[in-house]
DNA sequence: CGTGACAGTGCACACATGTTCACTCAAGCT
DNA sequence: AGCTTGAGTGAACATGTGTGCACTGTCACG
């Protein structure tokens, strides 16, 4: 045998997630169905209980996976450095529409089970995207203009930027990659970001 | 008989109506069950059929009506008026936040199915809102300011105030009614909104 | 070489689903 | 008063669902 026992059931494991990331684009989580996915797999539906304890388990494999995508995203845009804000907006729209095309399934399906999915799945999601709000927050914190600004001033703009951000994903997943609708995205986001930190620059907390 | 013929079908299509919102927002439209429906509204299955022709009808019938209350609330936006920036903010929350206590089964069917719905739903859901950052876009020609604006600009700041109105509302949503976690929620939208009305002042086009 | 672990099989069950059909029986018209 | 219309009924259908259980065959290890 060219495959090991172990690589073996890895490689169903795996086969059983895509084909479940892939039944549920058409649908939602919760229409997801064990038959179908053992179908789709070419394995027997009860052989699925090899891999997963349940069908919910599975959703919390996926959505585990999808969040690891979303972690990645955020690496790569706080790595991708630039001298002025104009250079660090182009870049940091360039990173999203690069990641959003590569994980086109994984953002879709956060996208959809944000508020669609199960109590647990909604949660996972919203405290990825929180994560994001706080690491933008303290980022923000170390650069010049809103260091001297108050936590409260810092976390409202820190949430308006990622909120423009998942707006953005949301956008891209309803433009066909390389396509006009996908540029004008991408220049609009620009355009809508450079106006933020501009907002920013001349902001002057009211309570 | 206190009840005329007409009065009573549409009596039961609105407890359907009604039913299905409800349940559905335990999961989703399509994992909403026309047998579930019946139970709960008090007829038999079969029943249902007389009031609409498949389970899709009544997804769509559902969309409708959420939409027609989406159009209550741009409605309800526009008409509170005011006279300076800060003015306009400040109302405009206040409505927003009313109009989704108000009903806010209804946006959350709306944040719901926008993304999991099919594919008929969701184009709708898309239209809607379409439709909301067009007409911002061109209520934005006639205010002093943007109306020397391109057409693009106007656009991009439009889908940036919808966006963020739209994030609002799914923040809404998962705040309690009256909490302070809603206060927070409207606090941070009418500052955000303040900073980019800063930032759109500012605004120089740089294509 | 022999033996145990275990991914995958096949059958079974009990239940839920959407839709059909012939039906009842009261309201509302002529 | 008589007759039609139509909202609601109840049984039936074919199909899909999750999960339990005894099984097989092969890989990996003692």
């Amino acid at each position: 045998m060219t495959e090991t026992r172990g690589e073996r059931k890895e490689k169903t494991r795996r086969a059983i997630l895509d084909a479940a990331l892939a039944l549920s684009s058409d649908t939602t989580l919760v229409a997801l169905s064990l038959r179908q996915v053992a179908k789709e797999v070419g394995i027997v539906p009860t052989a699925f209980y090899r891999h997963f304890a349940s069908i919910d388990d599975l959703g919390l494999a996926l959505v585990e996976e999808a969040l690891d995508t979303l972690r990645t995203l955020l690496r790569e845009l706080r790595s991708s450095a630039g001298q002025d804000a104009r250079t660090i907006i182009d870049g940091s729209v360039t990173v999203l529409v690069e990641q959003v095309r590569q994980h086109q399934a994984q953002f879709a399906f956060i996208a959809r089970e944000r508020f669609a999915g199960p109590p647990a799945v909604r949660e996972a999601i919203a405290r990825g995207i929180g994560l994001a709000e706080r690491e933008l927050s303290t980022d923000l914190a170390y650069l010049p203009g809103t260091d001297k600004w108050s936590d409260e001033d810092r976390q409202t703009l820190s949430s308006l930027i990622v909120g423009a951000m998942v707006t953005t994903v949301e956008r891209l997943l309803t433009a066909a990659a390389g396509s006009t609708a996908e540029g004008r995205v991408a220049a609009s986001t620009r355009a809508q970001l450079r106006m933020m930190v501009i907002g920013a620059k001349h902001w002057r907390s009211t309570p």
